[in-house]
DNA sequence: CTTTTGACTTTGTAACTAAAAAAGTCAGAA
DNA sequence: TTCTGACTTTTTTAGTTACAAAGTCAAAAG
């Protein structure tokens, strides 16, 4: 391979090997499949990566850090609170369509796996329950709105954004989402930021 | 069988199935067992129901019914519509305890049942969204609370709440929910209800 | 010395199968 | 009209095998 260093080498199959998950899913995708897809052999990815599991958290753990740092940065550029809220359910609807088939949860079977997801699931949530606490408070110092505890208020906030999408699509992982769908989730969330906001104001 | 006449002895083979179902779940109850508790051979349940499938779809509206009886009850007697949302909260929450087990998912092999499930749920959604949209029309006229769309809102208060289920519980279906589970989702539904409550004040 | 590979072994999965269990039927009894 | 024991049919499950994918390694290539 005509790569100038180890870590780019590993760059290139978490790309390929996240392509190939998003698309057909971790389980349905076979180490000889990236192989190919790389123009190297199966083996070669076993000098990069322990197991498949391994490529498969990297994939995750890349995937996640792209969401944020896009989160974050629409967060803090938007002028108003609300403005902001926005802009985070946008950034989350684009995710949730690009990565619906990542099939995190279909891989159940296996233990580590499933703690490493619930794991990073919880920390996300919790980086983006600290990003709409800073929203909320930065509203609270402009005198946009006012509330006793911006965090669990913005924990509220996000888990009823997370159950919104839950409830309304209802299921199964192995169905096929609509893009309809995915607009009706984005509208209903926008009217629960909109309740939100109007119920912090003084 | 020394039952008066027929509707009563279907009731009585109803609540042994719902006992059963609730406990062990449906998939996981034979007929025989049932037949068993009623002291009765299985062809008479076969009297009474052409299959199984129509038990179960019985069950669960004996169980729904049951269950809007009281949600209803609750609601028109509390004075305030705060007091109305906190009390279909707590119908819920004991409903959720009880009838979790029920298995209503599980069955999704067949086809028909799913769809029967589906639509029973979409009603009871429904009714339940009609039965808050009063809530806050009631509390419109008493001047507690203003709002242009009651009935959009209340589906929106609905689906929060489902939803904040879903996400506060995050388990598979197989698992058990825990005393402290159910405790948790229903303080944070009262924290959500508040937020609306308080959105929709003037 | 680092990276890559083809050929190899081990492990997991999907597709059969046979046995068991549960669903569902029915002629006749109460 | 209601109920049942004995029956047939259908569905589950547990075991098996065959194939595919995961994972290893000695040796080659740069």
């Amino acid at each position: 391979m005509m790569t100038e260093n180890r870590d780019e080498m590993r760059e290139r199959i978490i790309d390929a090997a996240l392509k190939r998950f998003t698309y057909y899913g971790a389980s349905k995708t076979t180490m000889s499949e990236i192989a190919e897809d790389l123009h190297c052999s199966k083996a070669s990815l076993y000098y990069y990566f322990p197991d498949k599991q391994a490529l498969h958290i990297a994939a995750l753990e890349k995937a996640g850090e792209t969401y944020f740092l896009d989160l974050r940065e629409k967060a803090t550029a938007a002028a108003t609170a609300r403005q902001a809220l926005m802009e985070l359910i946008a950034v989350r609807h684009e995710f949730a369509r690009r990565f619906c088939r990542l099939e995190l949860f279909k891989v159940l079977k296996d233990k580590q796996l499933v703690r490493f997801a619930h794991e990073a699931f919880e920390n996300a949530r919790e980086r983006e329950i600290k990003l709409i606490t800073d929203i909320i408070e930065k509203g609270a110092e402009r005198g946009e709105l006012v509330t006793a505890d911006p965090e669990k208020v913005a924990a509220l906030y996000m888990h009823a954004m997370i159950g919104l999408r839950l409830s309304l699509v209802n299921k199964d992982i192995s169905e096929e989402i609509s893009d309809a769908e995915f607009e009706r989730v984005r509208e209903w969330q926008v009217q629960l930021a909109d309740i939100f906001i109007n119920s912090l104001k003084k």
